[in-house]
DNA sequence: TCGGTAAATTGGTAAAACCAATGCCTCGTT
DNA sequence: AACGAGGCATTGGTTTTACCAATTTACCGA
């Protein structure tokens, strides 16, 4: 008769668990392709076979997406349990806006405060290059360029936090903004000096981190999210303004307040 | 880039597929013993790599069970919770809990502090009735009362901070816990004079909160949680050393760290 | 410059072989 | 005859090798 004795500790089950963990730690984002199997089993150390029934197993959990020919990627099946039922309320009830930024607000403090505990040198690595995009995409003032590395740049921050749930979280939420992004950093386009401001902030901020000042990244996050946030505000005054000339003119069309 | 293209049918997901049929159809009873996979490969006309990675599949839902030597049977229990793909993360990386445990130490923190900026009325009359129901909890020293009194309160500051995310996220992580939270309440409750002090804890977040003192608020909020994980690292010391010594006897069972 | 074809890449499947744990079965001892 | 120890067949676990099929990429010609 069956019995439930010890195991023997199966190596396809070591495999999943060091994979999912990757995931968790956030060194395997959703969207990133894996290695190739053949590669992948010969980093770790073991057979194909072996890989492929821990891939499989994600699979069946669906944490990972194989297609023949194409490579075997990450699903964010993470992350969206819990932005995405905002996703579509934030259309709907403008007023959550405020609540989106004032959580935002603590989320990316608190990453910036801890990536400055516990960056290491990888991370910081990581930073200079996103911050180094960044710069070249505030040069180039491209848009889209510049939405994406901002995102990048915080997403990077969060990862520096060394915590699964921040690094998540911050990743679903900056997802969640990002159309919002894009259309503040166009307003903020217009705004007299603001693209240098900033930038000065996001060098205060990976300045802080890289010295391991964890209040000042805290500060220096969240000042950063305030000034946006203000600028904005201002900014938004004068295209209600622009629009509501426009609206008498005929030209129908709705401006949402946006965040950043 | 990952494009959603058609899929060709996996060979191994339809040997699960009929499996699985088999197993809920009643031929496969629980208990039953899988024929060899060398001879169930030859039936079902399939290589035996395949058919292991269906069964692994299987194994990984939790439908069947392999011994090396033993053969593999049909599980008595067929049904799991594996909705909520963070609760078996859960279970599957004891170090996740550290994060999750920060990760609420700042949320109910946060929550607690802006209550105390912004409760209502309303809210501390909840609040209020929340805290006598745990009261009454406590003094009867029922387990599932208390935890169900216990995430109830911690809900209703976190609804009392009147941020929409906190408050969900808050409702997310507690339920995400509740299985931990009642396992802690009994562990907790082998330590003298633990409940008291759990209970003012609660009484001086709450009091921080009626009489709008943020700070306090959320000192007393990381104060609880900080109590919570202290004592129970202490307790699940001995809780170690009792399993250690039930695992001499043949009794195998694992101990995660609990959280509450 | 565009489009299509061929080659390289990569996941999917198969076969064979060996290892390790299990369990049965036989043989020897008492 | 009963019991126990050891051996051997069974069976899951792992690896190696090979080939197939879908996709991607690069190159070349129109």
């Amino acid at each position: 008769m069956p019995q439930a004795r010890l195991q023997v500790p199966r190596i396809s089950d070591a495999i999943a668990s060091s994979l999912e963990r990757r995931i968790l730690e956030g060194s395997l984002k959703p969207g990133d392709r894996l290695p190739p199997e053949r590669e992948l089993a010969a980093d770790l150390g073991v057979s194909r076979p072996s890989l492929r029934e821990a891939i499989q197993k994600l699979a069946s959990k669906g944490m990972v997406q194989s297609r023949q020919g194409g490579g075997t990627y990450v699903t964010d099946r993470l992350e969206s349990t819990f932005f995405d039922p905002w996703r579509d309320m934030l259309g709907a009830h403008p007023n959550l806006r405020e609540d989106l930024l004032e959580f935002r607000r603590m989320l990316e403090g608190q990453a910036a405060e801890w990536a400055a505990e516990r960056a290491t040198d990888a991370d910081l690595e990581r930073l200079e290059k996103a911050f180094a995009a960044l710069g070249r995409a505030f040069a180039e003032n491209d848009l889209d360029q510049r939405s994406a590395c901002d995102i990048a740049f915080h997403q990077a921050v969060s990862e520096a936090s060394h915590n699964a749930l921040i690094g998540h979280l911050a990743a679903a939420m900056l997802r969640l903004m990002q159309d919002n992004i894009r259309l503040n950093l166009g307003e903020l386009r217009a705004v007299p000096g603001a693209a240098d401001v900033l930038q000065n902030q996001h060098q205060a901020l990976f300045d802080a981190i890289r010295e391991h000042r964890p209040a000042a990244a805290r500060a220096a996050a969240q000042t950063h999210i305030d000034f946006v946030q203000e600028t904005l505000a201002q900014s938004l005054r004068s295209v209600a303004r622009r629009e509501s000339a426009a609206r008498r003119l005929g030209t129908d069309f709705s401006s949402t307040p946006t965040i950043d």
